[in-house]
DNA sequence: CATCTATTTTGCCATATCGCCAAATAGATG
DNA sequence: CATCTATTTGGCGATATGGCAAAATAGATG
C-alpha cells in the first residue's frame, strides 16, 4: 500500500455508515435469521413505517440488503451475512 | 436473542458510526502499521490540522484509538486491529 | 376500472456532521 | 517567566441525517 488515499476509502466508508445507525444495525441483524418483509420490520422496529422504509433504502443503496416481492410484500434480506461478524470485534473494542 | 431492542445496538452503533468515514478508515488503516503521531497524519490526510484533530477526537470517543504523549508529540495508536479485518467483508459487499 | 394493501416518496423541521480559520492550551526549552 | 511547537477547542456556514405525517405508487383483487 503505497499511498492510500481518501478516496481509495469512500466506498467501504459508505457502506460502514449505512450500518451506524442503531435501527439499521437491529435491522441487520433480524434479517440474519431469515428474510423479513417491511411491516414486520416496522413491529420490530417501533418507529413509522416510512422511517423504516428510509433505513431499508440507506441498507440498500449501500449492497447490505436485497428485496424479493412476494404478492403485495417486499421481502428484505442480507446480501452479505458477514458483515455481522463484525461484532464481536465491537464487543473488544467496548471494553 | 428473545427480543433485541434499539437500545441495545447503539453501543455499536456509535463505534461503526465512527469508522464510517473515508478520512477516519484511512486513518485507522495507517495506525494498523504503527501508532503515528498527529502531523504525520496531518500529512497523509492533507486536511486542515484541525480537522484532522477532530477525526481524532471522535475515534477516540469510539474506543478505537489510544494515545501517548512523548515531548510534544502526541503518538495515536489502534486499541483493537481487528476492527480493519471488517475490510475484507466489505470487498465482498461491494461485488 | 375501482379499490384495497403494502410500501415508497415528498416535504418539513430539528439536529448532527464536516471543514476551515482563529484562538486557546500543554509541555519543552531558552 | 517568555516563547516556541504540537495539538486541541470554539465558532461558523454548508450540507447531511433522522423522524413524522401526508401524498403517491405498485401490484392484487373485486
Amino acid at each position: 500500500m503505497p499511498t492510500a488515499k481518501k478516496k481509495d476509502y469512500s466506498a467501504q466508508a459508505r457502506i460502514i455508515k449505512a450500518m451506524g445507525h442503531p435501527t439499521r444495525l437491529l435491522i441487520l441483524n433480524s434479517l440474519k435469521k431469515r428474510e423479513t418483509c417491511v411491516c414486520e420490520l416496522r413491529d420490530l422496529v417501533g418507529d413509522d413505517i416510512s422511517t423504516v422504509s428510509k433505513h431499508l433504502l440507506v441498507l440498500k443503496k449501500a449492497g447490505l440488503v436485497a428485496v424479493r416481492r412476494e404478492g403485495n410484500w417486499l421481502h428484505y434480506r442480507l446480501t452479505c451475512p458477514c458483515v455481522l461478524d463484525f461484532a464481536r470485534c465491537l464487543e473488544r473494542v467496548l471494553t
